[in-house]
DNA sequence: GCCTTTCTCTACTTTATAAGTAGGGATAAT
DNA sequence: ATTATCCCTACTTATAAAGTAGAGAAAGGC
């Protein structure tokens, strides 16, 4: 399967965003979720960028779901930390009859993944 | 989805036996599934030690399945190349409402790719 | 026996990616 | 003004993947 430790900071991360009442601190994130603090605004700053998450600075400051948790898919996270795959190199000879393989992987994890939401996974 | 290089290029190497009459050398291989000739020996030799090829050393050598190729599923190969996954790091805490999900995808994946083998996938 | 062809083995180098860190700048509240 | 927080670029380090090198051993033909 093979998953980043940065997706699956990621994912922890919108978790407890969806779990919480109110904004929480990166501080508050990243020790609750045991992510290393400098790395864990980084994961952040490209969750906002990406429009997962909104935030607001100075004290009282924080972050929050920019949506419901119902309406984020785990896909959606993971697409963002994952990035779009890089081209795919010109595939050796024989992985044509592969190919099949791969897309149908593929489109049951896609399918997992895009019907997920954060919601489901929030144990209140 | 993630695969690697080596995993793509095993197999090739796999499909090419199963797809030949006879034994193929080395040279044939890599030539035939675009994989640079030293590598792929060293891909071929991880390949005979796990047992699903044997060889032939000297003129007249050469490398064929070490079972029918209606007998070896593509998990088979994959499990060599990809080797056994490192232990995983201590996961991140909110990991743990993720573990179904992890599970289920690998569940399905182990599934079509054990039941799937070579015999599937050459076009005679 | 010698020569050629092929596989066998260990170890190394190079390249790419992931993981994590640093240092300062901007904004909002008090 | 000061403090707490997010914002941003760029850098460093660690790990794994990709690929290479060089010498050794078996098998067959002569």
């Amino acid at each position: 399967m093979r998953i980043s430790a940065r997706t699956q900071y990621a994912l922890g991360a919108m978790l407890a965003l969806a779990a919480a009442d109110g904004p929480l601190h990166a501080e508050q994130i990243a020790v609750s979720q045991d992510i290393p603090r400098r790395f864990c605004d980084n994961i952040l700053l490209q969750l906002r960028r990406a429009g997962l998450i909104q935030s607001q600075r100075g004290p009282d400051g924080g972050y929050w779901l920019a949506r419901p948790a119902a309406e984020i898919a785990l896909a959606d996270v993971i697409r963002v930390t994952e990035g779009m795959e890089p081209v795919s190199r010109p595939l050796p000879k024989a992985a044509a009859p592969l190919a099949g393989i791969w897309a149908e992987l593929r489109a049951h994890q896609d399918r997992l993944l895009g019907e997920t939401t954060l919601a489901d996974l929030v144990t209140h």
